[in-house]
DNA sequence: GCGACACTTCCACGAACATGGAACCGATCG
DNA sequence: CGATCGGTTCCATGTTCGTGGAAGTGTCGC
C-alpha cells in the first residue's frame, strides 16, 4: 500500500494544533519530550489527572499517531511517535511565555513520585534506588559477577520484578539489616511461611536501576515505617522521608540524601 | 485587563496550541504566514467565513500577542507579530493529516502552494528545497558529518532538531552568493545588528526536505525577488518562478527545474 | 449630511469535548 | 485460587467555544 500522496489535498492544520491544546496532553506530551518511553500511570501523575482521563487522552493521542504504545506485562508504555512532535513542542514553547514562566516548579505529585514512592510493598523511587545501592556498598548485599551498581541490564523488564538477579546477602548483611529494624530471624533465605523470595529486585522506572524487593523489601519498608523514618502520603503511592530517617539512613548506612 | 495568571507552565502551551486549533484561525494564520499585512475582509474569505466570524477570531489572535493591527482608513491590516508563529505552522503543518480535496480552485491553489512559497521572509516548497540543495551540490553550504538522515537514534534528545543542523557555510560561499545578488558583507556568521543566526533550516513540509532560512535565507528571497528572479502570486503565499529566474538558477547555480 | 462600507460587539444557540464514577479485562503476586 | 494492581471503556455531566443574526461605531465618497 503505497501512501497515496494526494497532491491537492489540504493540511489540516487545526487538527493537529488540537492534539496539543489541551492541558492535560500538553503536559504528557512534555513529559515525553525527551524520548522516554513512559508508563500511562506515570503520566497520569505527570498530568496530575485521574488514570482515565489520562488513558482516554493517551488513545487519542495515539490513534492521531503523535505516540506510539508498547505493551510489556500490565503496563503500557508510552513514546513520542516522531522527533517532530518535540519539534512542535519546542516551537510552541518559545510562543508560549507571555505568562509568567516557572519551569521548575513540576506537578509536585509526579516530582514526589520519582523521589520516594512505594511499589506493591517495598520502596522504589530515588529513595529505593539509593538504599539499594547503600547497601550494597556496607556490604549488606553483594553483587555478583563483578556487578557493582544496581545499573539495568539487557532484558530486564521495567517495572517488573526480576526473577533473575545478580544479587546475595552480603558479609555484614545481619549487622546492618539488624541496625535498621529488620528481626535478625527473617534474614533466613526459606522463610517456612512463604515461598516468596528473600531476595528479590525490580527495574526502577524513574532510575532505570535495581531496587530492592522480595520479602526484605517488604521488611525493610515496614521496619521504616515502624521507626518512623519514612511516613505515607495521604491517598498517594508517594511516600515521605522524615528527618530522623534521614538521619538514620545517614548514621546506619552512611547515606547522604541530596534534597527532597 | 488580562492578566488571569494561569495556574501552570505547561498550561501555556495548551494555550498557545488553542490558538492554532480551529480551522478558522489556523487558514488565517497561514495566510498571513508569508509575513504580509492583510485586511480582515481579506482573511474572512480566505477562511471562508462570515466577517463576524473572522473578526472575533482576529480579536483572539491579536489580544494573544501573535498577530499585530494596524488601521489605515476603514481597513485594519493583520500581521503576524512574529516570525516564530511561522515557524510553528510549519512544524505542525509537518504532522497534519491530510485532507480530503475541497475544490478545484483549492487543489491548484495547494498545488502552487507544494511548489514554490514563502515562509515568513524566505523560500520553501520544492523550489527552496531544491535551491538549497543544489548550494549544497555547489558547495555554497557544506552539510557536515554525514549525518543526513534526520531519522532518531536511541538516547538521542528530540528536541533539538531547529537549533541544531550539520550545515556551514562551504568554500564556495561568498563567490556563489555575491553571484546570487546577495551582499558580500551580509555573509558574516555574527551580525552585530542582530542574533539572528545566518545559516538555519526548516523541515519542509511538503517536501520533508530541509530547506534554508535563518539570515541567509532572507537575504537570498530579497535578492531574488529585487532581481526579478521570482514574483509573488497575486494575494497568496505561493511564488512563481519567472523565465528570468529560472535560467538564472541553471547558469548560476546548474539547477534545472523540471517544470512548474 | 446621507448612504455605503469595513469592521466590531452583543447575544443566544448548538456542538465538541474533557472529566469523573463505575464496571471491566488481563497480568502479577502471595 | 483470590486479591490487587495497571489500564481501558462506557456513560452522563458540565463547560467551553465557535458561529451567525442583529445592531453599533467609525470612515469614505458624493
Amino acid at each position: 500500500m503505497t501512501a497515496t500522496i494526494a497532491p491537492g489535498g489540504d493540511l489540516d492544520i487545526a487538527a493537529a494544533a488540537g492534539l496539543f491544546a489541551d492541558p492535560t496532553r500538553a503536559r504528557v506530551l512534555m513529559a515525553l519530550s525527551d524520548g522516554r518511553a513512559l508508563p500511562a500511570s506515570v503520566l497520569a501523575a505527570e498530568a496530575a489527572v485521574t488514570p482515565q482521563a489520562a488513558s482516554t487522552q493517551l488513545a487519542r493521542l495515539t490513534g492521531a499517531g503523535l505516540l506510539t504504545v508498547e505493551r510489556s506485562g500490565r503496563h503500557r508504555y508510552y513514546q513520542l511517535a516522531t522527533g517532530q512532535v518535540a519539534v512542535v513542542l519546542e516551537a510552541l514553547a518559545q510562543l508560549a511565555p507571555m505568562q509568567p514562566v516557572r519551569s521548575l516548579r513540576h506537578s509536585t505529585r509526579a516530582t514526589q513520585l520519582r523521589s520516594a514512592r512505594t511499589c506493591y510493598d517495598h520502596l522504589a523511587g530515588r529513595l529505593g534506588v539509593q538504599i539499594t545501592q547503600a547497601l550494597i556498598d556496607a556490604g549488606a548485599l553483594a553483587a555478583g559477577d563483578g556487578i557493582t551498581d544496581t545499573r539495568r541490564r539487557p532484558g530486564d523488564r521495567l517495572s517488573s520484578q526480576l526473577t533473575e538477579h545478580p544479587y546475595t546477602l552480603g558479609p555484614h548483611a545481619t549487622q546492618i539489616l539488624v541496625s535498621l529494624g529488620v528481626a535478625a530471624d527473617r534474614l533466613t533465605d526459606n522463610d517456612r511461611s512463604s515461598q516468596r523470595p528473600l531476595l528479590r529486585f525490580c527495574l526502577d522506572w524513574s532510575e532505570q536501576q535495581h531496587h530492592l524487593a522480595g520479602r526484605l523489601g517488604a521488611h525493610l519498608l515496614a521496619a521504616f515505617i515502624e521507626a518512623g523514618w519514612i511516613t505515607r502520603i495521604q491517598g498517594q503511592r508517594a511516600v515521605r522521608l522524615t528527618d530522623t530517617g534521614r538521619h538514620g539512613l545517614h548514621t546506619r548506612l552512611g547515606l547522604d540524601l541530596l534534597d527532597t
